[in-house]
DNA sequence: TTACAATAATTGTATATACAAATGTATATA
DNA sequence: TATATACATTTGTATATACAATTATTGTAA
C-alpha cells in the first residue's frame, strides 16, 4: 500500500502527513476487507463486534454500557445496532430487574452459531491481509501502534 | 493506545486478529482527533480531503472521477460531496466543454483562503498524535504500512 | 419524604454513506 | 446512419451514524 500510488500524487508529502494518510489508506482497506468477508452473512462490523462482545460475556448478560465501553468503533446509537441484532435472533434483551434503567442483552444460541459459521471466513482473511508480515513485524508494528 | 485497556478485555487476542483491531483503534483515535479539529470550522474530513485536492491542482480544474481516485476515503458518492462544497462557496462545477459528460472542479480564492485558516491548526494536531515517535520510529511504522 | 441531580437507555431528527438505477453524452461498429 | 456499448455523473432509496432531547429510574441531600 504506496501512499503516493494510491492517492494518485507525485508531489513528496511531509513525513508526519504522510503517516497519518498512511495510516487512514491501510485502515480503509482492511475494514473494506473485512466488510466484505462479513457480507455474505448480512452483517456489518459494527454488528458483528457486539456479537463478539457478547460472547465475551460468557453467558453472563452485557448492559448497552458495557457494550459500548468493549466496542473498537465506539458509536453514539448501540440501542439501534442492538435492535437490528434483536430483529436476526443472534441476542436478547431484557430489563435488569436490581436497576430497571439498565438492560441485559445477551448472546443467543442462534446468535452463537451464527458467529462460529463465520470465524473460520474471518481466521483466513485475517491471514491474508497480514500474509507479508513477519512475527517479529507484528510485534513491531503493534509496538509502534502503542505510541499513539 | 492499549489494545487490552481500549476494548476493557483481559483475554489474550491471538497476534493477527490483536493487530487488526489495534489498527483500527488507532485509526479511529487519529480520525476523531482530526475531525474535532476541523469541527470548527463545520467541514468533515472528506469534504476536506477534496478541498486539498483541488489545491492540489495547481489551478487546474480536475473531473469528479479524477478527485475519486485522489481521495484517501472512497466514496460512494462524491457528487453530493461536491454540491455541500459548492454551496459553502469553496468550490465551482462547470461543464467540460470537450466533453460534456465531465464536469470540471475547481477550488474558489474563497476555498483556498478557508484551507490556508485550517492548514496551522491541522498541522499542530498532527505533531501532536504523533508526539511520541521519532523520525526513525515513524520511517519504520510508514516500512510496515507498506506491507499492506 | 420530597426535590434535585445523576444515570441508563431510547427516541427524534438531520446528515452521511452505500448501492443500484437512471440520465445524458460519446464512441465504435455494422 | 442507426444501434449498441462504454463512459461520467447524477438521482433515488435504504440504511447508518451523529448529536441532542426525552423518558424512566435511581441515588442523595435538605
Amino acid at each position: 500500500m504506496n501512499v503516493e500510488k494510491a492517492i494518485k500524487t507525485s508531489v513528496e508529502i511531509p513525513l508526519k502527513k504522510r503517516t497519518i494518510i498512511h495510516l487512514s489508506l491501510v485502515y480503509n482497506k482492511v475494514n473494506e476487507q473485512v466488510a466484505l468477508t462479513l457480507k455474505p452473512f448480512e452483517i456489518s462490523v459494527q454488528q458483528f463486534n457486539v456479537l463478539r462482545i457478547l460472547r465475551g460475556q460468557k453467558g453472563k448478560p452485557a448492559n448497552l454500557s458495557t457494550i459500548n465501553e468493549r466496542m473498537v468503533t465506539k458509536m453514539s446509537n448501540t440501542t439501534r445496532l442492538v435492535d437490528k441484532l434483536i430483529s436476526k435472533k443472534y441476542v436478547n434483551r431484557t430489563i435488569c430487574k436490581h436497576n430497571r434503567r439498565k438492560v441485559e442483552i445477551s448472546i443467543t444460541g442462534n446468535g452463537l452459531d451464527f458467529l462460529n459459521q463465520i470465524d473460520g471466513m474471518l481466521f483466513n482473511k485475517e491471514e491474508e491481509i497480514l500474509r507479508d508480515f513477519s512475527n517479529l513485524e507484528l510485534i513491531q508494528f503493534n509496538t509502534l501502534l502503542d505510541k499513539f
